[in-house]
DNA sequence: CAGTGAGCGAGCTTCCGCTTGACTT
């Protein structure tokens, strides 16, 4: 049995590690944090001290058991979890486990650290041990108190003022605030109009523009000329001035150095993965996993081919750089080589280098060698990498501009002048294996790779033409997801493991979401982040994580206690919090608006924020008969929607006259779209139906074939119950329950009821509305689960459900018991489903 | 499936960071 147990956090590092140590050792992963603060309110006991209440993380309980069996038997315990300050708190966590299940007696418990995954640095870390940091571990306890208060407590002040299960906090808060700050840039912005004057000239030896310079003795700047009329009194002088030919007046060239971009971290392989493949965050991160994780290299069986991909670290290690340089000489030769290993500093802010850069754990490894066990995905991403790394250790390129000036006199007697210029590449360096991609073109990525004609001063080249071009200021672009990551980086708020799930949330509360792959703010998301920007304008600042930090920085060089700390941050807060729940009014908080007064009626017309989203109404509710009511449509915004259209949206529903039956026929908009009523069949329009304007025969015809389908849905009936139906996707069998698939070769028409019967009891059971509950999930399923559940569910299922919860808890003695009533809850609405 | 938007005030929602799998549409 191994007397050495050594712990880290990812598995894949442990099956590594355990093939650099021996069978002395037994190398265990701890998945990540194994214990977190209790998921309610009160984990952290404000008037004590910030007490925190743990419990160990569910999902993760088997790995702590593992770790705990293997402790038992082991003489000597290494807890070599990540350097930064949430892997100190990790062995903590487990250590305090240990000690409490009476595992450590007798036994040495030593930290270890190491940023390299080497034999070397592996063995040289366990040869030199330390006791854990309780510093560290007591910033990393602030941190989390704080982010728990912050969310917990600003939370349910969204709930009350502007709509229930909304959430705030440290990180997402200010990640919404960007988008929807950069909206309302948009909103606000005027687009400049302005000119600018190009010259085409045909060179014995090629044709190319040269674009004005110098304008009436003066530098030519972008808003020199801003309408039609003055540009073309511009060119037109200088059209007379030039007589058919421009004239040299100086050549200079200028040589540049472009050096590599640094090797990759988290966020700077999402941006690039995004605006060179085109990848997700999400899609980018979990390609990269199954890269690190390993992949099947034929005979060499599963090799990670890329390092950790979760690190804000630019760092690359000493056995990856002498292998780098190796690589380098073979295939681009000596001369391609710098002198030293370029080193490249960590730009992001709080920054904790736990990990090396995103390197290929092997440069040898090429992309053509490994192309062939990859897919399409991961090739690609593998590419990236490889490239990036190579090239971060080559020569930097060497870059030559060359400019040419025409000056010319123009008819009023003003110096004017035109400029050219190219840009030639002298010696490739590391532009030979990549180059970073960019967010938005410059005028001097326009020139790269253009060559001029060689000329010297006083050469008359002839003019072909003089064109004058209308401009318009563009806004701020919106942001994409990666524009986020890196804005969001660049303030220090998120980290490498989050920034994918930050935008995850912001989506999910339905804050934002992308339009053409840019982030466009919901109404909610504006309220919100309105609301909490006027209001609690310190916590959503851009630098309240950065402050955050500097103060955390105090605790783990143990300049500060953590409790000093905490208090100042929470009594200022908690007063805010208990001010502004009193004082701040609803409509306020949501953004209400009023647009105007309804012609009509005379009463006001106003736009506001309800549990349902966004609508209009006219009239107030202190009026003598209630206000009238019309949700506005999707693609409408409360911000920008004007009167008239919202006065559009009570012209439904529309009457449009009686069917040959003598049924009323209307139109009006439901929750699924636009629909047409004919007595008591609904049939969806079609999009190229407007409710505004459609007429009753087309009306009809919508019907007649919403009718037409109900009647061939049926296929087959055998009378108990069972049918065959044909559905959207096809047909299907069914016995009222669950859904069974038909097989491909068979012909739904003859299907028998014994073979009915056979794929009814073979499909699977249909878990669908109300998901069967799982513990790896909870959140995500419970989330779905109740937006599906909470507008479909009757009165009566909501009641049923919330009587057996009760009685659920008062029978469950242990701490489970809202989990299992939950459960409950989802049976009993199925049920009654 | 096709309304709603205040409310009697029950009981509910919510954070950030570390890690991977098990789920269907």
């Amino acid at each position: 049995m191994a007397k050495n147990l050594l712990i880290v956090e990812s598995p894949a590092k442990a099956k590594t590690i355990n093939k650099y140590l021996g069978k002395d050792f037994q190398v265990l992963a701890s998945y990540g944090h194994v214990r977190d603060l209790k998921p309610k309110e009160g984990a952290v006991d404000t008037e004590h001290g910030f007490t925190m209440a743990y419990e160990v993380i569910e999902r993760n309980e088997k790995h702590v058991d593992a770790i705990a069996k293997a402790a038992k038997l082991a003489d000597d315990i290494y807890l070599a979890t990540d350097l930064d300050r949430e892997g100190e708190a990790i062995s903590w966590h487990i250590s305090e486990i240990l000690k409490e299940r009476g595992l450590t007696k007798g036994k040495q418990l030593h930290r270890v650290v190491f940023s390299e995954i080497t034999p070397k640095a592996i063995k040289a870390a366990v040869a030199a041990p330390r006791q854990l940091s309780h510093d560290l571990v007591d910033a990393q306890q602030a941190r989390r108190a704080l982010d728990y208060l912050v969310g917990f407590n600003l939370s349910p002040v969204l709930w009350r003022k502007v709509q229930r299960g909304l959430s705030a906090g440290r990180v997402q808060s200010p990640a919404l605030r960007m988008i929807v700050e950069r909206e309302e840039e948009i909103e606000a912005f005027k687009a400049r109009e302005y000119w600018t004057i190009e010259a085409q000239l045909k060179h014995a030896d090629g044709d190319f523009t040269a674009r004005l310079s110098k304008l009436n003795g003066k530098k030519f700047e972008q808003f020199d000329l801003t309408n039609e009329t003055d540009a073309q009194a511009a060119r037109a002088a200088l059209k007379q001035a030039a007589h058919g030919r421009l004239t040299v007046s100086d050549v200079g060239s200028k040589e540049r150095k472009r050096r590599p971009a640094a090797p990759f971290t988290t966020s700077t392989l999402q941006q690039e993965a995004a605006r060179k493949l085109g990848f997700t965050t999400s899609r980018t991160m979990k390609v990269a996993q199954g890269l690190y994780e390993g992949v099947a290299l034929g005979d060499e069986g599963n090799v990670g081919l890329i390092t950790y991909m979760r690190t804000d670290s630019t760092m690359l290690g000493d056995d990856a750089l002498a292998e780098l340089r190796q690589l380098i000489v073979r295939d681009f030769g000596a001369h391609a080589l710098p002198d030293a290993p370029q080193v490249y500093k960590t730009k992001s802010k709080n920054a904790q280098e736990a990990h090396e850069a995103i390197r290929p754990t092997s440069a040898m490894y090429t992309p053509k060698a490994v192309a062939a066990f990859l897919n399409d995905d991961q090739r690609k991403l593998y590419e990236l990498i490889w490239k990036r790394t190579v090239a971060c250790q080559m020569i930097h390129a060497t870059l030559n501009t060359v400019s040419v000036e025409f000056a010319l006199r123009d008819v009023t007697g003003g110096d004017a002048s035109f400029r050219a210029s190219g840009t030639t590449v002298i010696d490739p360096g590391f532009l030979a294996v990549y180059e970073e991609g960019r967010d938005q073109k410059t005028e001097e990525d326009d020139d790269e790779g253009r060559r001029l004609p060689r000329m010297v001063v006083g050469e008359q080249v002839p003019l072909h033409e003089i064109a004058a071009d209308q401009h318009f200021t563009e806004p701020p672009p919106r942001y994409s997801e990666a524009s986020l990551v890196k804005a969001l980086e660049e303030h220090g708020i998120g980290r490498p493991s989050t920034y994918a799930s930050i935008i995850q949330v912001l989506q999910n509360r339905e804050y934002v979401f992308l339009d053409s792959r840019r982030f466009k703010p919901s109404d909610v998301g504006r309220a919100v982040s309105n609301f909490l920007t006027a209001h609690f304008t310190r916590y959503v600042d851009y630098d309240f994580t950065a402050k955050m930090e500097d103060e955390l920085d105090a605790v783990s060089r143990g300049e500060e206690a953590w409790v000093p700390l905490m208090e100042r941050f929470w009594l200022p807060f908690k007063q805010q919090v208990d001010e502004k729940t009193e004082s701040v009014d609803r409509n306020e908080a949501t953004g209400a608006r009023e647009l105007g007064s309804d012609p009509k009626t005379g009463k006001p017309v106003s736009v506001r924020l309800g549990r349902f989203g966004p609508y209009a109404a006219i009239g107030t509710k202190d009026d003598e008969d209630k206000p009238t009511f019309a949700s506005l449509r999707p693609g409408q915004s409360m911000h920008t929607i004007t009167l008239a259209e919202a006065l559009e949206l009570f012209k439904l529903p529309r009457q449009l006259g009686q069917a040959e039956n003598g049924d009323e026929v209307s139109v009006a908009i439901g929750r699924f779209g636009p629909f047409v009523k004919q007595g008591s069949t609904y049939a969806s329009m079609k999009p190229e139906d407007d409710p505004y304007t459609i007429e009753l025969p087309r009306a009809l015809q919508i019907v007649a074939e919403k009718l037409e389908m109900l009647a061939n849905r049926l296929i087959l009936d055998f009378g108990n119950g069972v049918q065959v139906l044909n559905g959207r996707y096809g047909a299907y069998i069914t016995d009222g329950e669950k859904n069974a698939r038909i097989p491909k070769e068979q012909e739904p028409k003859e299907l028998t009821e014994k073979q009915c019967l056979e794929l009814l009891a073979a499909a699977p059971v249909r878990k669908g509305r109300f998901g069967k509950k799982t513990a790896a999930k909870k959140t995500a399923t419970k989330k779905a689960a109740v937006k599906k559940a909470a507008p479909a569910a009757k009165k009566t299922a909501v009641k049923k459900a919330s009587t057996k919860k009760k009685a659920a808890k008062k029978t469950a003695t242990k701490k489970t018991a809202t989990k299992k009533a939950a459960t409950k809850k989802a049976v009993a609405e199925k049920v009654e489903a």
